[in-house]
DNA sequence: TTGTACGCGTTATCAC
DNA sequence: GTGATAACGCGTACAA
């Protein structure tokens, strides 16, 4: 491979110069300009941006860690990353935590190493030493999917407690009251955790007794769903209603729920978590609390940018909201339906 | 950030000493690799390594690009190069080229600069100045999902014409006669290319009549799944069955389908491509053709890093096996299935 | 407008 | 076992 240098003595110039035509040409004289590139095309010379960023200390280049880029949410805030970094000239490393810590460490680690200017993290362990440590440094980094309202992490998420509080709402609005949750383990993510808060006082608000045994906490995968759901139908008392904490699950249990023959919605009413593509497109149309991934990746990118950009460092939390989109996977529990549009038909009337 | 000069002074040693800790602890006396190993921690000492990867001109670190992140197939593939990569030390930065040709170019041109040792392809355009000019300069690249039997180019990919002749010989088998096609546009993939040549030769050989009309070219969504069902539904003598590209499109199509108030598989058989995750999750379960996208994504890994680490260069192209997985959303077509049942007992006698 | 010279953090090749 | 020193390819003062 050719360099500056090799330029420069074809066109008879300095490497200053050949540096200068590539970084403000305007700053050359046409002439030597012309000879430089030239000189380029001949020796077929190509920039070499590593050497510049070890000489400038700037990578252009972030980390991005998320559980794992298999799970569409997930892959559609990545969209939002690199459509934003890119735009601005940076590229993104990839890694996978699988929700664990040790993983998630791990690849903190050598992507500093690598000298990425800043990190976006989809966090496993929020109290963990990997993020107190980058703060110690002063590095630069924020939080993707995470509930964080104050301290000095920066972050973008959703309220995850709300949205677990409005999809257990929409529930109890049907006159659902054994109302199952499958959640993800709270080891592996807050916004599990959040969700099930979320659920839980929702269930005490309307007076409906917190029965523990209704609550799965497992991996967030289809195969996991699938299984959840079947464990908790065999109750002799089985839920009418189950809430999910991400859509992955509940296209699994939707798709248990089937295999153990029930039918969907009118036996079983499930509402999921995220709205990925996907959901809108199943049969019954999955209700499920929307994330707006994609602005919360761009968002994400464009603050850990500012911070990247500013010398001193002001701390930003971004809620974004949730939305709860209703579809066809919830129904009025069966017991309850005339009775549900009596009342509605009166409320019309009241209105 | 300290450096290995600022360890070597505080450990009273050379910089070659600490650099030698490093790389070679065992080659430094156990006292002295002592005191290094305390002065790093005295000066929060970080190895960089893009510094490494400058001075040795090897950045371990590959790029990828597909079309698209969001697409599940891409991802379950990435992860397959991811896994494997990280595993081997190298880091992956990953770039959508959105099927235009003119952004995968630029992404390899970027990619390039930023001094990656490889490059894994899903191309839109196998024809391209981009790859030719690869070729020429002897850069180590390997082309994922893209059926190259010979040539210089590496590839791993399927059997997209044979994939494409399953699809529909298992369709005619149940004794569809209309099989549409929704099909990516062939402008943005050989894949959807070489799928829509094996769906025409299977009717061929099938003495079913080709009818240009069937097939629907459009971009790989489930939008356009959608609308393109209902575009193909509304003709006089309408379809039995459509063989989707994707699965991306057949889910589409399936949720389309049922907006146009048609009974799934009853009235409409589905077949896709791919086996995404979720595809044996819906309802009906699709039927699809299989690609084994992680294993696809590992073995293109494992390849690139063999051409990066040999001198010489010898092409090698892999073709894995795809499988069709019949699930529900295909069946026998409506008129026929007294006849198909007949037959099938007949054949069972037979055998 | 153009050139000289040094620095960035590491590896690598010699000597000792 | 250890140290001195020259690369690596670029940016950037500063000088001309």
């Amino acid at each position: 491979m050719s360099t500056i240098r090799d330029v420069a003595k074809i066109a008879g110039v300095s490497i200053a110069t050949v540096s200068r035509v590539i970084n403000f040409p305007e700053k050359v004289g046409i002439e030597t300009r012309k000879r430089v590139f030239r000189a380029m095309e001949v020796c077929r010379y190509k920039y070499n941006a590593l050497a510049r960023g070890f000489a400038t200390k700037r990578s252009h280049t972030f980390g991005l860690i998320v559980p794992t880029i298999t799970n569409p949410i997930f892959a559609e805030s990545t969209r939002g990353i690199q459509d934003f970094a890119n735009e601005q000239g940076y590229q993104v490393i990839l890694g996978n935590s699988d929700y664990q810590y040790e993983k998630e460490a791990k690849m903190v680690e050598v992507l500093r190493e690598r000298q990425v200017e800043g990190l976006i993290i989809t966090t496993t362990n929020l109290k963990g030493e990997t993020l107190k440590s980058l703060l110690d440094d002063r590095f630069p980094f924020v939080l993707l999917y995470s509930t964080v309202r104050r301290g000095p992490i920066s972050a973008v998420g959703v309220d995850n407690f709300l949205g677990g509080y409005r999809a257990t709402e929409h529930l109890i609005h049907f006159h659902h009251r054994r109302i199952a949750m499958l959640a993800g383990a709270f080891n592996c993510s807050d916004r599990s955790f959040h969700r099930w808060h979320g659920y839980k006082r929702c269930l005490k608000d309307n007076h409906i007794p917190y029965d523990p045994d209704l609550v799965l906490k497992t991996e967030y995968s289809l195969a996991r769903g699938r299984e959840g759901v079947k464990s908790l139908v065999s109750f002799k008392n089985p839920p009418t209603a189950i809430f999910c904490s991400n859509d992955f699950l509940a296209l699994g249990a939707m798709a248990g729920a089937r295999e153990a023959g029930i039918s969907l919605p009118q036996d079983l009413s499930i509402v999921g978590f995220d709205d990925m593509q996907i959901a809108s497109s199943v049969t019954p149309a999955l209700t499920t609390i929307r994330q707006p991934a994609y602005e919360m990746g761009e968002l994400g990118a464009k603050i850990l940018l500012h911070h990247i950009g500013n010398k001193v460092y002001k701390p930003v939390h971004k809620i974004l909201a949730t939305r709860l989109v209703i579809r066809e996977s919830t129904t009025v529990v069966r017991t309850m339906k005339k009775e549900f549009y009596k009342t509605k038909a009166m409320s019309v009337h009241g209105a």
